[in-house]
DNA sequence: GTTTTTATACTGACCGGTCAGTTTAGAAGT
DNA sequence: ACTTCTAAACTGACCGGTCAGTATAAAAAC
């Protein structure tokens, strides 16, 4: 398992995620060809299809792999605190999130909301295994009274979740010069208001 | 300029608009062929041709032209009206807009934040001016002390943008059975709490 | 401990299909 | 008459995927 034959190839395929989500966050899936994948990784192109079955399941298993990442960090960060404050604390996550994996972040907001395409159902069902933990955060924090009562839970989760991705976005393409903290700050503070009973 | 010729010229150039828009909507740019724009138009290949440069040219011309007309509803929304009432007519229009657009909104926001894309910086200038509508009216409104002090202009004003999109988005393509009334209401209610001095 | 074998990881030229864009001769609309 | 569109064939670049062959590290055989 950790011997130097898997070692070598578990980071070639990692090589490869990287140079993957850099270029079809730039550019999209179907305008990245896979040789500029291989490329960019450095390795042949033949690499990519003795490492992954096609650029279609490439992208699925990076998906996975990205979200995963997240889903998990959202599971860590609400772990044990009451609604209000695991809310912040998943507001903080998400952006801590984007901040590390930037390119993975805009590539999420660029293809999230796609209909047609191959990986969609891949997708959708990430998305909503991450956004089932805010969910579950929401509705407990409605049943409690610790948020408001007319807070639609699957609305409102989806629309956090949304929200955080195309600020953060916004701010890293359009605005890159101006510090994290100030777009975290004015988040926190739209979903303090929002959450007040 | 308004005769028969023109005027049928403008119908056909006018289904490819709406042709495309979907396509792309649904697939993004690269992956929807010119071909497949013109079947569902309703069109030869070739009329394609005698009707725009190329694919990228007309996308661009899309983007224009759809950018222009959310540009037109926007000054046409804050019109005379004071900062608050601006802000939530502003909000009234873009998810107006996003209605009766649906496919090009969901091409907005896939198509928004990429980098390195020929009509990227065509893109991003439209976006500005867009923008820079809501941007007037924050900036007034910040100004007179109608809106907090401490509100940065240019982020609150693409947060505001972008947040529509978002929202709007999610809503249509993950709960479309849900009335859009819900949406807006819910938003004029976060921008109203965020608004507040 | 040196040689031989095996399994695994990688290479890059190549193939078949796809797609943007062109061409052409003519039909239809105004 | 003039503009707009059609239909269909064609070109050439590009791209996803394949495959015969190479490299290398560990294991087996000696």
């Amino acid at each position: 398992m950790t011997d130097g034959r898997s070692r070598r190839r578990e980071d070639t395929r990692q090589r490869l995620f990287v140079a993957a989500v850099e270029l079809i966050a730039e550019q999209g899936f179907s305008a990245t060809t896979v040789d500029d994948i291989a490329a960019r990784a450095g390795v042949a192109k033949g690499t990519v299809y003795y490492n992954f079955e096609s650029k279609t399941v490439l992208f699925e298993e990076l998906l996975r792999h990205g979200i995963g990442l997240l889903t998990a960090d959202f599971r860590a960060a609400v772990d044990g605190l009451p609604p209000r404050e695991a809310l912040a604390a998943l507001v903080r996550a998400e952006l801590e999130y984007i901040r590390r994996y930037r390119a993975f972040a805009q590539l999420l907001l660029s293809e999230m909301w796609r209909t047609n395409r191959e990986w969609q159902q891949t997708l959708r069902l990430l998305r909503g295994e991450a956004i089932e933990v805010i969910a579950e955060t929401v509705r407990s924090g409605v049943a409690s009274g610790d948020l408001p009562a007319d807070l639609d839970v699957r609305t409102a989760s989806s629309a956090l979740f949304g929200v955080g991705l195309v600020v953060a976005v916004d701010w890293l393409v359009f605005q890159p010069d101006r510090p994290i903290e100030d777009v975290q700050e004015a988040l926190l503070g739209i979903v303090r208001r929002v959450a007040q009973t």
